[in-house]
DNA sequence: AAGTATTTGTCCGTATGTATT
DNA sequence: CAATACATACGGACAAATACT
């Protein structure tokens, strides 16, 4: 039973107060949040406003959310080192609407661009699944 | 004037066809896009749907949405580079709350983080200012 | 300085579609 | 087939930031 003006209020509150579950371990890696109903009534909020919530924490890569099932918590993956020769420029962006497409990517997975010191792009590689190392 | 069943149907459809005129640069950057009511009219869609049309280009650091103002194409920076030594490793991944805070990011801005080949963090930097060269 | 218009932000409600179990 | 759960889309109301007069 939710008492009023106990527990967060808003979306923004509500997605810190799951992201700091997620954190203690409440919700461990590869289990499921509450679905959304039982999240709006729990905490007394519209659904609009849990979903925008559990949005925030797609966006931030803390759960993955899938359709017809819910949003289970990020597991960590083992990521796979790529060497690339020094003075390698390496830098940081969203995907596109097709590289998301291609690499299966859920949201809040950025890519990673290595370019030449002339400015060619070697790769474009999905952070959840790379990282870049140079030797 | 729009006529049924022309134009694009939908957020998703509505952010490729924007996504492409920013593209081809009838909207260059720093300029806004037209506004959500402006939007809704044109394509004959409910606000809501245009609001997560436009927060998909943001999520893809297309533009950056400023409250009372409007939808700017986002411009590109001069990025500093930052050098690290040989043997670090570069990952990536969406800012946590505090980062974004503290940084004054945009949505669709990830971060650069490198670590030492022990795993310790030497930096967490936001891609839309930096970029990382080993040397 | 004050007030008005414009524009985005938040929140609610409702209905229907689609994927998974 | 049925139940559960998320996705999309519409509508409305008010708040808050910005710009302009």
């Amino acid at each position: 039973m939710t008492l009023p003006g106990r527990g967060p209020r808003g979306y923004r509150e509500l997605a810190e107060h799951l992201a700091r579950q997620i954190r203690d371990g409440i919700y461990p890696a590869g289990q499921r949040l509450p679905s959304e109903l039982a999240l709006q009534q729990t905490y007394d909020l519209a659904r609009n406003t849990v979903r925008k919530a559990v949005e925030e924490l797609e966006y931030q890569g803390l759960v993955v959310v899938q359709r017809g099932y819910g949003a289970v918590v990020a597991i960590e993956q083992e990521k796979q080192r790529v060497i690339v020769p020094a003075g390698t420029v390496v830098s940081g962006r969203m995907p596109t609407l097709t590289e998301a497409y291609e690499w299966g990517l859920p949201r809040g997975i950025p890519m990673l661009i290595a370019t030449g010191p002339d400015g060619t792009v070697i790769q474009a590689l999905p952070a959840d699944r790379f990282e870049i190392v140079t030797e």
